[in-house]
DNA sequence: TCCAGTAATTAACCTGGGTTAAGACAGACA
DNA sequence: TGTCTGTCTTAACCCAGGTTAATTACTGGA
């Protein structure tokens, strides 16, 4: 049995309308999400009320709280879509326990985790050692597709910067 | 066969001497590092010549760059030893042959991945929705021991900062 | 077509951190 | 004992980004 097939198998299909919510802050869970179709986003709520996103998911991306996945815990972010989307649901134990004998889906988990740890390792990158404009070019040259469909707002907060930030940033590259 | 056996089975024991480095960016190699002994530095130089440190390491943690481990790319920081250190090298890619066979190693392999990309989700969490007095408190609460081995100026640039602003910081929290 | 609500821009002012440079301090060593 | 070297602090100045608020533009109903 391959990826594709465990996640047909296992998985739970779900349909969802844009604004709505796939997990919050906080629940609990250690499903993971696979996007069959549309846009997502993944954002932290802080202590003072303020959000900042974590990432943007489109097709073909999966996502989850490793936190949450990891011993149970509470989901670290929120994920709610804004689009209508397609997902499909799947366990992270189910996976691990079936991995145990099946030497593709093993080999599938291995990927997922190591390409989720990288991703993570190229966005802690930029916030070390890039500034904001930087971390801006970056974004519109590796996530094109996604600039008319995001609001300036959510791109800001993606950024770690405000609106009135990115507005001004744009305004500068313009005059360059 | 458990973990421990794993690596000292098929592991390299290496000492080195402060000063030493371990691996430099941009280098080949999938392996990673088990910390028997010592304090080491992960950092990255950008392409303006600036150091920002990635992450301190000390008595069992593990350590090794993801983006060299996942189809042998480039190792995308260097590793160096702070202090004369003991480390044991073993192979990832062995490793995940080997975890095809046996249960515990897959376990552990797993649980390895999880906690590293779990680190950098905690990471990137402080670089997105927390000041650099924030995080500095929060450094002194999870590594106090490693305070005062470390340099300022080290610890400055694993929050993100200069030496002089880090400097300033601990002023301003001295008043309060 | 008009209205209401949201998103984006712009301006004015403030603040945290960067930059540069000068001094203080401490350990290493001749 | 004095000097050298590296680390830390402090000060002065600058700038990017935060904050607040007013203005404009856009969009989706009714």
């Amino acid at each position: 049995m391959d990826f594709e097939n465990y996640l047909k198998a296992t998985g739970t299909a779900l349909k969802l309308s844009r604004g709505d919510h796939v997990f919050r802050q906080g629940g609990k869970g250690d499903a993971l999400y696979w996007v069959k179709q549309g846009i997502l986003k993944a954002y932290y709520v802080s202590e003072d009320g303020r959000e900042q996103v974590e990432s943007f998911l489109s097709t073909s991306n999966i996502i989850g709280s490793l936190t949450a996945v990891y011993a149970g815990g509470q989901n670290s972010f929120s994920l709610v879509c804004l689009e209508d989307t397609q997902l499909v649901r799947f366990s992270f134990s189910d996976m691990r326990s079936l991995a145990a004998d099946n030497r593709l889906i093993a080999d599938r988990m291995t990927d997922l985790l190591l390409s989720l740890a990288m991703k993570k390792e190229r966005r802690e990158y930029e916030f070390l050692c890039l500034s904001a404009e930087e971390r801006y070019r970056l974004f519109l040259e590796r996530q094109p597709k996604l600039v008319s469909k995001i609001t300036q707002q959510d791109i800001a907060l993606y950024l770690g910067i405000t609106p009135v930030a990115l507005s001004r940033i744009k305004k500068r590259m313009q005059v360059e």
